[in-house]
DNA sequence: CGTTTTTGACCGGCGC
DNA sequence: GCGCCGGTCAAAAACG
């Protein structure tokens, strides 16, 4: 879960998105339809034929808003609760830290600890102890975008979360380490067959570093790296699915210890993600501008405070919004859920 | 000219 | 010890 989540107090917005009464439902689709350019492959658009169609669309648009609101609900006691542990743990750090906690830490620099140190033919290796300064909370941006990305039949997040775990113990340190290795989490993206670039639009800018064909799979393998960043430790594999070539597998290992890089400055439409090639090269051009500025507010008086805050959330949700419409994945994600469904609920095709 | 992508080579882990 | 394989490096090419 996310720190940043709880910590955002603006942030409890309610996924309810519009849906409600009734009638609003129908307005949604409306609203939704045009910007959300759902893949033409998936299915094919039905101008609202038949009648039963749309009720059942719309009794199924209600049933979702049901859902939505369970899940809102869901989420907001889980931050509750996180936030709760959150400051459990602040309170028991802050204890330590006091009991003369300083060296509790083995902060055996992650990998410097007992890496053989041939792990690069370069001895440049040798020149990572000033640097890299592993910020300690990574902020959890990325994982916040990657809600979007579990597409529930497929995700499959292996949370190896305690990454970079202390191998001071020396012997199982091996061992360790393939169960603490970076998180990793599997984002599955539906894409146009005929793009060959592997293009994962995530908001964050990354630089190909790499490219092989895998044993199990025909299609090649890219790597790639956070290029915001240059100490970001996230790497990112993006490989076509080996049975659905429409399908991008996009693994990523770590978590980005930055914020999101900033919009563009204009033409935000645009498809891009900095690992682009596929219009030449986008070298600024982050996608997904979910992050709201993690700054810290001004203290304001009550109503100030409220105003303010329901701005800023009504701001976060248009953003979100936007953002969501505008990410192809989201798209693909929520066509594809909404397709199962259809099917699931229309036993009359049959 | 600076940055990113391409691509062949290299390296280490793992199984036999 | 050997070969396979996935991951990474780094020089060269490409691009704006």
């Amino acid at each position: 879960m996310d720190p940043w989540i709880s910590s955002q107090p603006s942030l409890s917005l309610d996924l309810r998105v519009g849906l409600p009464p009734a009638s609003a439902a129908v307005a949604a689709v409306a609203m939704v339809k045009p910007k959300v350019l759902v893949e033409e492959d998936f299915f094919h658009q039905q101008p609202l034929k038949k009648d039963p169609e749309v009720a059942a669309l719309e009794a199924e648009l209600k049933r979702m808003g049901a859902e939505n609101r369970q899940l809102s609900e869901m989420l907001a006691a889980v931050a509750a609760k996180y936030e709760a542990l959150q400051s459990q743990f602040s309170d028991m750090v802050t204890a330590s830290a006091n009991n003369g906690g300083g060296g509790n830490i083995p902060s055996s620099t992650s990998e410097g600890g007992s890496v053989s140190p041939s792990r690069k033919r370069k001895s440049e290796s040798l020149d990572d102890s000033p640097t890299p300064p592993p910020p300690p909370p990574p902020h959890p941006h990325a994982a916040a975008h990657h809600m979007h990305v579990m597409p529930g039949a497929a995700a499959a997040a292996a949370g190896g979360y305690a990454d970079q775990t202390e191998c001071t113990s020396g012997e199982p340190c091996k061992r360790i380490r393939e169960e603490c290795k970076p998180k990793i989490s599997k984002l599955y993206v539906h894409a146009d067959p005929s793009d060959l670039s592997l293009v994962v639009k995530d908001g964050y800018q990354w630089r190909k570093y790499g490219q092989k064909v895998t044993k199990d799979n025909p299609c090649p393998r890219a790597y790639f790296r956070c290029s915001f960043a240059p100490a970001c430790p996230v790497k990112k594999k993006v490989q076509r699915s080996a049975e659905d070539n429409t399908i991008l597998v996009a693994t990523y290992e770590g978590e980005h210890n930055h914020g999101q890089p900033p919009p563009p400055p204009q033409s935000a439409a645009q498809n891009s993600d900095g690992s682009g090639k596929s219009a030449g090269k986008p070298p600024h051009a982050p996608a997904a501008p979910v992050v709201p500025h993690r700054q810290h507010e001004p203290v304001l008086n009550g109503e100030q405070a409220a105003a303010a805050s329901e701005l800023i959330r009504r701001n976060l949700a248009e953003q979100m919004a936007m953002t969501l419409t505008r990410d192809p994945s989201f798209k693909a994600a929520l066509v594809t859920a909404l397709s199962g469904r259809i099917l699931e609920l229309s036993p009359t095709k049959d």
